[in-house]
DNA sequence: CATACTAAGTGTTGAAAATACACTTTTATT
DNA sequence: AATAAAAGTGTATTTTCAACACTTAGTATG
């Protein structure tokens, strides 16, 4: 029982799309192949890999996401740290981690971050080595590999909480916006109805969202005025 | 560049202790000796060190920050990762480490976990193999070794956040405590004053705070009711 | 060109919560 | 008996939150 004598260190990456249509996670799709000659079955997991030796934790985020989905450039936060000794030792886990792992009875703690990025403008077309890769409605997600789904929800409260607290709703929402869009996002992640009239009137106080000399176009109602995210001044709050 | 080809993890307690003389910090003291033929002078640090192979990172903690400073069951909760591949390569800590590690040059990724003891009725007193331990107001912490200052700054917010949002202020109390003493608390912690009726008046608020039948006694001044926090019976928050 | 459809946009009122503020009470000490 | 020291208490004002329904601007259709 030395301390250390080996263990290994992974990022994984939750990586949170908004569109109209929800809020969506990426989710990895094991080869299926793997498991031609081999017990279990192919199962869904977030995007994570092994941290390289000289690398800091944020980059790892960073080049596993861009690695595994070929998404790039998105706001990244680690909100908590995976170490249970077991946690990649349960048997449905077995035969995937052997045809891709070179020591794979390792230990693994894994630092887990979450992503933001609109699906509205340009939907990343995520391609990987691994398998394929798609977006899951975070309301529709079924078992994960690992303890994947209990990373996940560390990652939705996560995401809740910040949502309230910092400014990072733009990170989700194409560069111009409706104030219903943006009130749908609020109501879909916190996962919670807000008043119309209440809700404007919240944003009316808050100095980063500001209105645009522009009107939604090709829409068969009023079309909505446009709004867009300035980079705070003074706080980060 | 091998992925994780030899890394190591740490965990590092960021232990706060309150009473009614401020909120302290538990730092440990390398040991003079240590530096005695060599370069650099002996610093303070966080109690903290390399966790077992087999070992949860909660139960690293608690092993941790009993083995270095003989405190036991308090209350422990994991804040954040730090992870800068030199944030154990800076000059000033290269004696100490060549003193206490095998592999010296190894990185070390470490989880940061904060504490909560009240210093009231029993001081713990810790002791140390590593050399003196001592607690230290938070406001008075000098340079610290690594990257510990900045943990110390990390586990100063979470705790802050927490302070409102969880009810953890019990673990920095005695098991009987006054009014006042809750409100310095919050004042200390919060680093902000409170209005002393309209304070009482939220805690009338909480569910969890109950008076007791018992007064202060020994004061030279109208002693004051006790009370005491009971256990959360639905919620959590 | 008139009508219908759809979501955008807008104000007021009552309730609840937050804030500001000063004097009386109880005990120990001399 | 007088003093010192912190405990304890209530009200009025301001601010925030919550509930609620109709009008407007554009597109599509006949």
């Amino acid at each position: 029982m030395q301390p250390n004598e080996s263990l290994h260190l992974s990022v994984d990456c939750v990586l949170f799309g908004y569109n109209d249509d929800g809020l969506k996670v990426l989710l990895i799709n094991q080869k299926e192949d793997t498991y031609a000659h081999a017990q279990g079955r192919p199962m869904s997991q977030l995007p994570g890999d092994l941290i390289l030796i000289d690398e800091g934790l944020e980059a790892a985020a960073e080049r596993v996401l861009f690695e595994l989905t070929q998404v790039n450039g998105v706001y990244l936060k680690q909100f908590h740290a995976y170490g249970d000794p077991d946690r990649v030792k349960d048997h449905k886990d077995r035969t995937w981690l052997r045809s891709v792992r070179t020591l794979p009875d390792q230990r693994v703690i894994t630092v887990g971050y979450f992503g933001l990025v609109s699906l509205h403008d340009h939907s990343p077309q995520p391609a990987s080595f691994a398998g394929g890769v798609s977006w899951v409605d975070v309301n529709e997600v079924g078992p994960l590999a690992f303890d994947h789904n209990s990373i996940l929800n560390g990652a939705i409260e996560a995401l809740q909480t910040q949502l309230e607290t910092h400014h990072i709703s733009f990170e989700l929402l194409p560069k111009k916006f409706t104030l219903s869009q943006l009130q749908d996002l609020y109501e879909t992640v916190l996962d919670k109805k807000f008043d119309k009239r209440n809700f404007r009137k919240n944003v009316k106080k808050m100095s980063h969202v500001v209105p645009l000399d522009e009107k939604q176009q090709g829409v068969m109602h009023k079309p909505a005025q446009l709004f867009s995210f300035k980079p705070d001044q003074i706080e980060n709050a």
